[in-house]
DNA sequence: CTTTTTGAACTGACTGGTCAGTGCAAAAAG
DNA sequence: CTTTTTGCACTGACCAGTCAGTTCAAAAAG
């Protein structure tokens, strides 16, 4: 990667964690362009010159989020026995969502979300996430750890909601709280399949 | 009630409606007044007649639907032993939420959102409705039923949000399953506190 | 040189909120 | 009873402001 290439990675970064942290605070539709370029030290026209339209940087936004998650979680559970891996995504999301508080906010307010634009977009990226933890699932009810009479699809989704949740809920409403305790609360709720 | 007290009392509720609708679907800020107004079939003059903005109508709607629900959640636990009084809450926020459907949207869009004008709205409304849930899951805790480390505000909130999004996600992804299903998986997720 | 960014001016569509006026049910008057 | 008056509830055109998106000349960066 050249230099010039560089620069401007460096820039769309910048735009994406403005963009990400007013929308989360804001919402999308509250949310102006001259903001985001405010925010992300940059002239307006570079937003332009960076990303077709507020629509599709939000989009871009979306992607890249879910796609880093994901890719956390594979690794996450990378070689681990079925018993440990369920442990290890919850692991994986709650330090996820630290990291990446505001990406959270923003998915949690949009995802149930109908009649949106970008909702295709979203059914997608909730497929994909919900994949690699069912994947998980799947090989602790084929390896007798999980009871066979789950469903997974839907307990599937269900962990994936709720980490989401209770998460955003502790850096919101009780961020003082240390991880340990909110991984061990969620454990403790998620009894049966965690 | 005389007959223009009713007819007024007919056009708020017919503006809630509306509204709830709505904003679940788009979000607060995408949804116009004009829209409103059209959907509720009313002039956009009525709708300033009936509240003063369109940020108090929508906190006079929150307000509205949260104390419905916390309501139907003291009902619920009337008299009921702790063992039973939390699976109790747990249908009753699933019917509850399956009746207003899009009331839960949007609040879960809004609740943990910050840094907009009824957020302070929002922390009393969920205080309220944690707070009846907390009241039962201390009265088990009391009673033996529940373990005595658990953190009991942590818990209602988690059972709370729990509840939320499992609900919301049944209802917008796999509407066609049904309620005794949900509230069975929810209350295998749950099996710890529930 | 080319690529990227700047920054300011501009447009046209849209939005929250206003207000003078209308209709009608019920109370008051006869 | 009928007629008149009142004022509540509602209307919809209108206004002032805002925003996404465009344009472009010029500068910075590589």
């Amino acid at each position: 990667m050249d230099g010039r290439t560089r620069r401007r990675a460096d820039t769309k970064q910048r735009l994406y964690e403005a963009a990400v942290e007013l929308i989360a605070e804001q919402g999308f539709s509250a949310t102006t362009v001259d903001d985001i370029a405010l925010r992300a030290n940059v002239a307006k026209g570079t937003v332009y010159y960076n990303f077709k339209s507020k629509n599709e940087l939000f989009e871009e936004l979306l992607r890249h989020g879910v796609e880093l998650l994901t890719a956390g979680f594979r690794e996450a559970v990378e070689g681990l026995p079925p018993r440990e891996a369920v442990g290890a995504l919850i692991r994986t999301q709650l330090e996820y969502i630290r990291r990446y508080r505001a990406f959270a906010q923003l998915l949690l307010s949009e995802m149930w979300r109908t009649n949106r634009e970008w909702h295709q977009t979203l059914i997608l990226l909730r497929e994909q996430a919900i994949g690699v933890i069912a994947e998980t699932v799947q090989a602790g009810v084929d390896s007798g750890d999980l009871p066979d009479d789950l469903d997974v699809r839907v307990a599937s989704a269900a962990l994936f909601g709720v980490g989401l949740v209770v998460a955003v809920d502790w850096l919101v409403f009780q961020p003082e709280r240390p991880i340990e305790d909110v991984e061990e609360s969620l454990k403790a709720i998620v009894r049966r399949v965690g």
